[in-house]
DNA sequence: GTCTATAATGAATGATCGTTCATTTTCTTG
DNA sequence: CAAGAAAATGAACGATCATTCATTATAGAC
């Protein structure tokens, strides 16, 4: 059980079943990008994946489960993007804070797809504990992590007016009404142009630095 | 067909049709911030209006058709109260938008079953033509009103590097931001604190005036 | 009070969809 | 290559739910 051929053998299999569950999760970000939650079926995801219809509950064990996992994707995604950038030693604070909005504002994650799956999920949150736990946890890591460097911003430059907290309230209110707006009229909205609009507010609060 | 006595007896009956619907669509609204948008089912519905399960499709034809005219409705109530503000001659261009952010935080806006409505639909919105067409004039109708009071606020106060369009997109955005987070977090953020940040934004973007 | 038109009811229907599991296919081991 | 195990398949099942419509209740006209 415990021989270097069975090892390699569990291995192999386990790699393939994250393969598996990975070609799902993208199936199902798809199906809800362009039919919407509510509508997604178990037939729409795996015929998405290429797969027959019972691979779903073999590798999720239902719907539900495989909702979560999805948005969980989802969120773990951004939220590396963002972990790296406030490790990242070589940044000031200030460079901190632009790199997120120059992040948040990036190709990657302003794709449509991801985007839709956000909305389709905080639009079901509230009747939902599970869902909106995962949108909270997101929620809280963002929050703590730019309220302090708020916080060590206003100190640097000497901003007495400034709340850190508010500001942060501010920054993440401010891109996801942005990200709503991309996806509900992407016509009206560039990305680039959101990206100015979050330029234009760190530069009136802390307009030594942006 | 056209005596004074059928009249009265058509518009009894249209009446009392109107009050019918109403009834409906305020249950939906009910049923959907209590159970969401997907899980939301006729007899759900009717129970909650104390009505029998047929009435939905008497009154409306069909589920979608009732869905599409709470989503309206909606809108409809929170413009209104816009209207009354835009066209209240007493009122100069700052006080107006002063007004309009207390509105937009105000108890009637923010009843956590009207937002919980909002977000359902933004969340189908992409996958769904009609609420997108609808979520889309309204946003078009705010945004053009906003344009123009601060372009008015603008010259008023000689703001030179004011950009009245990008403040607008701005000042919706921020909105929907806090509401999605009054909605999905109220223990972290209060209406009194999102009506702050509001402010915090239209005072560093016109400091002369707010 | 009777008659008629309209509103309301809710059991029955049919369609949709998640889940199950007997069967088939693929892969690993010796 | 053979044997066995694991993965994948998809037809069948059962639950849910929107919709229909025959029946019942109600309100206005005369």
């Amino acid at each position: 059980m415990q021989t270097t051929a069975t090892k390699t053998a569990m291995a192999t299999r386990t790699v393939s079943k994250q393969a598996r569950r990975s070609q799902l999760i993208e199936a199902t970000i798809a199906c809800i990008a362009r039919k919407g939650l509510s509508s997604t079926t178990m037939a729409d995801v795996t015929q998405q994946a290429g797969l027959s219809l019972g691979i779903v509950n073999l590798h999720f064990v239902s719907k539900e489960k495989l909702l979560i996992e999805t948005l969980q994707h989802v969120a773990d995604e951004y939220q590396q993007g963002l972990e790296k950038i406030y490790n990242n030693k070589r940044l000031s604070v200030a460079e901190k804070i632009k790199a997120q909005a120059d992040y948040d504002f990036s190709k990657k994650i302003i794709k449509r797809d991801k985007l839709a799956v956000w909305f389709a999920f905080w639009g079901e949150a509230k009747a939902r504990p599970t869902y909106s736990e995962i949108c909270a946890r997101y929620d809280a890591l963002v929050a703590s992590h730019l309220s302090t460097l708020f916080e060590q911003l206003k100190s640097a430059g000497n901003y007495v007016d400034v709340n850190p907290s508010r500001v942060s309230v501010g920054y993440t209110a401010l891109t996801d009404g942005l990200w709503l707006d991309l996806l509900i009229s992407p016509r009206r909205l560039s990305a680039a142009e959101a990206r100015v609009v979050v330029d234009d507010f760190l530069g009136s609060q802390f307009p030594q630095h942006f």
